[in-house]
DNA sequence: CATGAATGAGTCTTCATTCAT
DNA sequence: AATGAATGAAGACTCATTCAT
C-alpha cells in the first residue's frame, strides 16, 4: 500500500469541502430544497467539477451519512466500558443526548430517515449506524443483567432499541420545543425514566 | 344549523377524493416526489380543478394533517377512562402501537415531521395533534400518581412525552425492520418497559 | 321601437358595472395582468355570468373603447365653434390637455394603442375616435386658413394630427414625469408652441 | 484591457442570438403573447439554457431596451453639430423620423412604453434613452436661441420634448395608417410644422 | 481535474372559457 | 340570468445531469 500522495489528500480535502458545503445546505433548506448548484457554489468549485467527485446529489448525501459513522465511535467507546453497567449507561445517555439534541443533528436525522423511506441505499447506511449503537447498548444490558444490577429483560435487544429511541426522540422534542424546554432537565428526566425501567424489581 | 345541501356534500366528497388521492401518492412516493398532476389524475379530476378546491399542493398536505386529528380522537377516548390508570395506559399503548405500526402511518408521520422543519404551518398542525395526546397521557399519569399505583414522576409531562416517543419510534422501527420483527412481541416488550418505568419503587 | 323595460335597463346597469370594474382593474394592473375572475369579483357577479353579458375578456375591452367615444363628444362640441378659430383651438387644447393628463386616461390610451397592434378590432375602435377628433381639428384649421388668422398649411389634416399628437404625448410625458413637472406650465408651453406653429408668417 | 477570448465573444454572440430572437417574437406577437419557449426555439437553443444567459423573460426585454441605447448614438451625433442649428435640427428630424417610422421601432416603442407603466426597471431604461435625446435637442434649441435663428422659447426643454413627441407620434401614425399615408410627405409636413413653431416672430 | 454552457423533462400555478345545474 | 365547478393548454421557471473544451 503506497502512502497517500499530496494529490490524494488534496482530493480528499476537496471532497470534504463539498460534503461540508452540502451538509450546511441540507441543514438550512433540507435535502430536496437544496440544488446541486448551491452546493457547488458554497464549496467554491464549479458545478461540473462536483460530478468528478460524486456521481450525483444522492451520492453526496450517502457520503454524509457514511461520515456520520465516525461520529458514532466515541459513543461506542463509552459503552465499551462494562465494569459498572448502570453508571456507564447513564454516562452514555448524557453524552448521546447532548449530541442528539444539537439542532443540526436533529434535522439531519430526520432528513435521513425521511430519505430512507424511498431510498434503500440511504436506509442501509442509516440502519448500519443505528445497529452498531443498539448492539453496543444491548451488550451492556446483557452484562448488567448478568451482574444482577439490571432486571431481567425479556428482550435486551428490544430494550436497547427503546433506550436509543428515547434518546433520538429527545432531540426531536427539544428541537420543536424551540427553547421552551430545558435540555438538562429533560435529560435528567430521561435518565430517571430509564433507570426505573431497567432497575431490578426491588429497589437497591 | 341548516342541513347540508346535496351540492355541499358533493363538494366535500370531491375534496375528500383529492385528499385521499394525495395521501396515496404521498405514501407511495413522498410529498416532494409527488406532482400535482399525479394527484389530480389519481383523484380523477383535471389539474386546474384541483386549484378550485385547494390553494396549492401544500394546502392539500395541510388538509391531510388536519384530518389526521380525527384519527386521534379514539385514543383520547381510551385515555379518558382513569379508573384504573395502569390498565388504561396499557390498553392505550396496545391500541396506539397498532395504529402507529401501520406502514402508512409511519410514512406519513415521517413526511409530516420532515416537512415541519421548514414549514411552520405544518409544524403547528403536527404539534397540535401531538400535544393533545401527550396531555391526555400526562393526565392519566397524574391520576396514577395520586392513586399511588405509579411512582412519583419528577415530571409527568416529560414522562408522558417519553411514552409517546416510544410508541412513535416503535412504528418506525417495525417499518424499517420490514417483517423481520414481530409486531406483537415488540408491543409486549414496550409494555414491559413502560410498566417497569412507571411502577412504584417496591414491586407490588 | 318599444320603450326600454325595467329589465332591459337593469341589464344595461349590470353591463355597466362590469365595464367599470374592468376599467378599474385594467388601470391598476394592465389588461394582460388582469384576470376575468378579478373583473367578475369586483363587479360583484359570478364568473360564469360575465359570459352572459360579454363574449369574453376582449369584448369587455372593446366595450370600454366604445364607451370612450362618449367622452370625446364634449371636445367635438368645443371645436364646433369656429367663429374665432384661434381662440377656439386654444380652448380646445386646454380642455383636452386636462383630460389627456389624467393618469387613468394616459394608462388607458397606452393599453389601447398597445392592444391595437395585434388586435384589429380594438384598432378600429381606437382609430374611429381618433379620426373624429382629428377631423374636427382639421375643419377648424381650414376655417382659420380661410379667415386668414392661420398660416397656409400645406396639409391641414396632417397639421391637425400633429396637434392631437402633441396633446396625447403631453399626457404621457406628465405621467412619467410623475409630479416633477407642472401640468399648467406644460400646457402653456404647448399652447405657445402650437400658436407659433400655426400663426401667419408675419406677426399680427 | 484584456482582449476578449474566443469564449467570451462566443457567449456574447449567443446572448445576441437570444436577444434577436426575442425581438422578432416580441414584434410579431407582443411581449406578453410571446413565450419563453418560443424565444429559445427561435434562438436555436434549449429552454433551460436561456436561463443560463438571462435571469428570465423580463431580463431579455431589459437587455433589448438597453441595446436600444446604442441605436440612439447616431442621432446624438447629428445633434452635436450646432453650427447651423436650424439645418441641423431639420437633418435630425429627417433622420429620426425615418428611424421612428420603421414598423419594428414603432411596435417596440409601444411595447416598451406599455411595459413601463407597470414595470419600473423598464421605465428607467426607457426614460434614460428619451432623456438623452431630449437633452441633445434642447441644447441645440438653446444654441439656436443664442444665435437668434430661433425664437425665444419660454422653455426650451419642453419645446425639445414636444419636437421629440412629434417624431415618435409620426411613427405611430404612419404605422396605423398602414400604407395609406406617404412617409416622405408626412415628414415634410412635420418639418414645416416645426420650422414654423421655432422661427422668430418676423419671417427672415 | 476543472469549467460552465447546454439539455429538456419536470415543477407548480394561472388562465379564459365552457357547461351542467 | 345566474352560479361556480370543471377543463386543459399555456405560463414562467428549476433541476440534476452531461459534455465539449
Amino acid at each position: 500500500m503506497s502512502a497517500p500522495t499530496n494529490k490524494e489528500t488534496a482530493l480528499q480535502k476537496r471532497k470534504m469541502r463539498i460534503v461540508e458545503a452540502a451538509l450546511e445546505c441540507f441543514l438550512e433548506n433540507g435535502y430536496h430544497q437544496t440544488g446541486v448548484r448551491e452546493i457547488a457554489k458554497k464549496a467554491g468549485i464549479s458545478l461540473g467539477n462536483l460530478y468528478n467527485h460524486f456521481s450525483g446529489k444522492e451520492a453526496v448525501l450517502a457520503e454524509i451519512a457514511a461520515l456520520d459513522r465516525q461520529e458514532t465511535q466515541p459513543f461506542l467507546d463509552i459503552l465499551a466500558d462494562d465494569e459498572q453497567p448502570e453508571a456507564t449507561l447513564l454516562r452514555f445517555i448524557s453524552a448521546y443526548a447532548d449530541h442528539a439534541a444539537l439542532p443540526e443533528n436533529v434535522i439531519f436525522s430526520i432528513e435521513l430517515v425521511s430519505e430512507s423511506i424511498h431510498n434503500p441505499e440511504i436506509a442501509a447506511l442509516f440502519n448500519d449506524n443505528w445497529a452498531s449503537l443498539v448492539g453496543a447498548v444491548s451488550s451492556l444490558l446483557n452484562k448488567g443483567m448478568a451482574d444482577g444490577c439490571f432486571r431481567e429483560f425479556s428482550n435486551p435487544d428490544e430494550t436497547a432499541e427503546m433506550i436509543m429511541d428515547l434518546l433520538e426522540s429527545l432531540g426531536l422534542r427539544l428541537y420543536f420545543a424551540d427553547g421552551g424546554k430545558k435540555k438538562d432537565a429533560a435529560i435528567d428526566d430521561l435518565k430517571e425514566f430509564v433507570r426505573c425501567a431497567i432497575r431490578p424489581p426491588v429497589a437497591r
